[in-house]
DNA sequence: CCCATTCCTGACCGTATGGTCAAGGTGAGA
DNA sequence: TCTCACCTTGACCATACGGTCAGGAATGGG
């Protein structure tokens, strides 16, 4: 019963001690290893308690249960995930602004590529725990930059695309290269993805939206 | 010991009676259901059976093991998920071979999404049961076509981009309709995002790979 | 109609796993 | 140095799950 976290919404300021966000961050670190590589049901507790160098008992003193570690990841992630498409500004070269967004987002993907596949193990099983997040955020966000680029292309500053399956592909194309990185390594040899996908990327979006 | 498909490898050449196909059919047909919805470790036998209409004894008569239930998914999967990139004919008319092989990839995601998230599934944990089959099969025929795609380029009949990237996107644009299926529905409201996929990589495809 | 093979089932087993608990250790401030 | 809240743990529990088994029911070829 006397679990620091069941009390954390909203109590004092800064409650936490300096062991409990050490070993908080660690559990989220080991945790966003197991979970992005095994997905929710594959992982077991011990497996992120061993990761995180605690016992089991102690994990769930931290967090009440594995759902709770799973929850505390996804709300955090998708804020990061968003930010790239927030940053979208209306008042940029529109061109330049979408490429922008595309070289971020491919960046996240080399970068994070946990939390990429965290996000799609979560998708792929038909979002269960973040639909809601989707359906609101998500969705929100999107009208708004699909209009802003409907507007562009009124000014006749883009080439006419639809907007919402713009948006798809900037996703599917940049998150493919983390939540497929193995089948991309197991064609290419060697080689790093990562060398050529910028410029072959930005090459296509360059094609496809250069107002004629 | 009296199990049917211990021997089925190489036995009589039609052992297999009425029940057997059927069964077998119905067990394979509810395991895809199952399994890609939820993935492997997500999925348990009793959820099967259940959705064969069988009992979990009776399941387990037809099959060993959930692991063989999975690996015979897995196996018929692979050929038909790479016949669409193995009919591009390398004597057709390049642009054309290649948005065909794009709008049968995209038909693939439509009428078949299931294998395309078991394929998810087992691709996003690192492929540890169908890594073998990615780095000699599937690697070996990406080869041949972008060796293909290459000359193609040589011979200016393509605008010149990358052969692997340019593959990779057209795998990710297309499964991601149904990989990522309920982010797009949260996201396009009622609209079915098939009405104007196609159309719009189509002219994502034709716009890349035009020649200059 | 017989009977051997095939098909099916309730009951059961061992293990893995999420989670609990009582008790003992630890460290920082009084 | 004392104290008390904070931290840690071994042992434990209930359930879920993959898989087995002994035996009964259906089926179909002769």
């Amino acid at each position: 019963m006397s679990d620091p976290n069941r009390f954390q919404i909203m109590p004092a300021p800064q409650k936490s001690t300096r062991i409990q966000q050490k070993n908080r961050a660690a559990i989220l670190e080991a945790a966003l290893d197991v979970f992005s590589a095994q997905g929710f049901r594959g992982t077991t507790i011990d497996q992120i308690a061993a990761a995180a160098n605690l016992s089991k008992p102690n994990l769930l003193y931290y967090f009440p249960s594995k759902e709770a570690i799973h929850a505390t990841l996804l709300a955090g992630l998708l804020d990061t995930w968003l930010a790239p498409l927030r940053t979208m500004n209306p008042k940029g070269d529109p061109l330049e602004e979408i490429l922008g967004y595309v070289r971020r987002k491919l960046q996240m993907s080399r970068d994070y590529p946990r939390e990429s596949r965290l996000f799609a193990h979560e998708v792929v099983q038909g979002a269960p725990r973040i639909y809601h997040a989707l359906s609101t955020d998500l969705k929100s966000l999107v009208d708004e930059k699909t209009t802003l680029i409907e507007t562009w292309i009124k000014q006749e500053k883009l080439a006419p695309v639809h907007p919402y399956h713009l948006l798809f592909s900037i996703w599917s194309l940049t998150q493919h290269y983390a939540d497929f990185d193995v089948q991309i390594r197991a064609v290419m040899d060697a080689e790093d993805p990562f060398t050529n996908a910028p410029d072959f990327i930005d090459t296509l979006y360059r094609r496809l939206l250069t107002p004629t």
